[in-house]
DNA sequence: CCGTATCCTTGTCGATACTG
DNA sequence: CAGTATCGACAAGGATACGG
């Protein structure tokens, strides 16, 4: 059950990077929208639930800096501006949806990790008016 | 190329949620060193380079309270305190080292990526005194 | 339609000091 | 040794307004 021993080297510094990159609050999502097809700037808006416009362009300025994101503007008026995933960003979703889905298969098992934690914490004093 | 039709359902929220715990700045760091086996505090202090205190308590609690790190105290003068990852912790570590991974395998790809936006971005003036 | 600019709130992290 | 408590710096994220 113990895996292999796991020698932490310089390498683990670009670990942490693409964790950091991928584990803010939309890039996932965006990434995962957009491995259905190319997108449109207000298309992904509506669909990516709640993400608001700066934060869509934030996103996406960094997949597109990144490598993840190609970003396509179709001259005239109003402008077109579409967004797909390059090689690149498909090759990301792999790992991603690994991660994706063992998040999936164990949400049950943290939450109830969290539950027994917080009840042994608090033992039934749960006033604890200060 | 093109990976199959992700349908999003509210299941991401979960995605999300792990993936922005495991993106903090310590807890894979943590989550892997101890995957080579049971550490105490100021051992793991010592081996997380550059890691504050707080940050160590803060990152072992949360590890432990979501059922991923075991805490053993052992009762003496001083104290003795030990860390270890448990079942759910070692089950993590699969998903996360294929990130890991990937992150190594293809730092460059990013790297060149970033490089040669960068230089779209500024055409010449490349001085950048800074 | 597709952004950028600004302001403001919140959360994250680190430094420091102190306790059992 | 193994923490807790407090403070402050800073970055992330959201609301709003404006420009091409």
């Amino acid at each position: 059950m113990k895996p292999e021993l796991f020698k932490v080297t310089p390498a683990c510094q670009a670990v942490t990077e693409i964790l950091s990159r991928v584990g803010d609050k939309w890039t996932v999502l965006v990434v995962s929208y957009l491995g259905n097809g190319p997108m449109r700037f207000n298309e992904l808006r509506r669909t990516v639930t709640g993400i608001s416009q700066k934060m869509l362009t934030t996103t996406l300025r960094s997949l597109e800096r990144d490598g993840f994101v190609l970003r396509t503007v179709y001259p005239g008026v109003p402008a077109k501006v579409e967004y797909q995933l390059t090689d690149l960003g498909c090759d990301l979703l792999v790992p991603v949806r690994g991660l994706s889905a063992w998040a999936i298969a164990n949400e049950q098992r943290v939450k109830n990790a969290r539950l027994q934690y917080d009840a042994a914490q608090n033992p039934e004093c749960a006033q604890a008016a200060e």
